[in-house]
DNA sequence: GGCAATATCAGTCTTAAGACTGAGAAGAAA
DNA sequence: TTTCTTCTCAGTCTTAAGACTGATATTGCC
């Protein structure tokens, strides 16, 4: 047996995809749970053998879970499950340390063999994304010198929902001058004049 | 028994809910389909008591299709299944036929209860979506009223591009105070903050 | 003619933005 | 250990933004 945990945080998906896995032999599924944060702790407690994880979540990215997991239990293969929209995130995902990386429109079937490969050590990356990858890699070698840090990245998707500084200081709990620099930095590295190129740009690249 | 349809393009979802779903004693799931066309052409062969319809999709839209089964089921019950962020469709989605309206986060079990209770004759709004339903309202019921200008609409799309208040004034040949009147004369109609709101405002309303 | 909507612009005032300089702390890498 | 990057924050300074009030010209409509 399989023994599997799906963290993701829609109950409806989560309950579906239990409900399916369980229908196939090979798979036990020992947990679930609704959260990163909450997944990474019951993944380093019960050690399942496969991990199903979302990467959108409300609270905590499945990318900082999977990269709390593999502190912890590193025999651990975590599946990512992404939406269409996200795959600039795969070689984040890969770097945290991630197994495999599922579209969600993916068939099910291919997330029960997903699953199976896993276990038995074959690696699964959607070839659509797969194929981005491919595409990207040379721009963004050249644009990952001067490209956005982390945070940066994260204070130009609040600016492309329309905040102010104030908003984003207080939402992640920075002083305003903090946010001011991350601003300042962003537009030089990106060569804009103000936020509201920036938000533009973020909409444009369909960061958002 | 209830006799349901799921209609979703994520495979991972609809698979996962169909398995969820029948493990309930009261309902059936009779069908299935992966796209809005191919659901509302079943939708109207099977007559299901309620369908399950996932909002966003790549092949038409489902308020499309809840439109045309309408036209050929009108007893059917439609629930629109939706992620966090398109609580905008919720009026399109009624418009078209649409009977509950429920977010992905929803637990599993509001899903049957909702399907119970459409079954019944009872609607389900989305708490977080009919609060916003309130606040929007007067705003769309005003809007359409007193709407931008032509000119209006024209700085609109120019701060769209990241323009200032300086490069609009060059660019339409006014002053400076006059392109700040409209601004202001903007942001007050749409209800914004500031331009880069108003940025935003055009991108998600895929103005440009 | 009178009326309403639109487009134009002035003046004033307040504040958020952004540039620039400098700097401390933590962590990773060499 | 030293070095580098990142994240954090302070202080200063300049300017663009935006609110608010008020005014004039034009157009079309009743």
């Amino acid at each position: 047996m399989i023994r599997v945990m799906v963290i993701d945080d829609h109950d409806v998906v989560r309950k579906g995809l239990i409900a399916y896995l369980q229908t196939d032999e090979e798979i036990d599924v020992i947990g679930e749970a609704s959260s990163g944060y909450e997944g990474a702790t019951l993944v380093i407690r019960d050690k399942p053998d496969v991990v199903l994880m979302d990467l959108k979540m409300e609270n905590g990215s499945g990318i900082d879970a999977t990269a709390d997991i593999m502190k912890g239990h590193q025999a651990c293969k975590v599946i990512i499950l992404t939406s269409f929209y996200d795959d600039e995130m795969l070689f984040p995902a890969l770097e945290a340390g991630a197994y495999s990386y599922l579209l969600k429109t993916a068939k099910a079937d291919d997330i029960v063999s997903a699953i199976k490969k896993a276990y038995e050590g074959e690696r699964v990356i959607e070839p659509k994304v797969a194929s981005r990858m491919m595409e990207g890699y040379h721009k963004k070698e050249a644009e990952r010198h001067d490209s956005l840090t982390d945070r940066e990245m994260e204070v130009l998707l609040l600016i492309g929902h329309g905040m102010t500084n104030q908003e984003i200081s207080e939402k992640l709990y920075i002083g305003i001058k903090t946010v001011k620099t991350h601003v300042s930095n962003i537009l030089s590295k990106l060569d804009l004049n103000d936020r509201t190129q920036a938000a533009v740009y973020v909409h444009q690249q369909k960061l958002l």
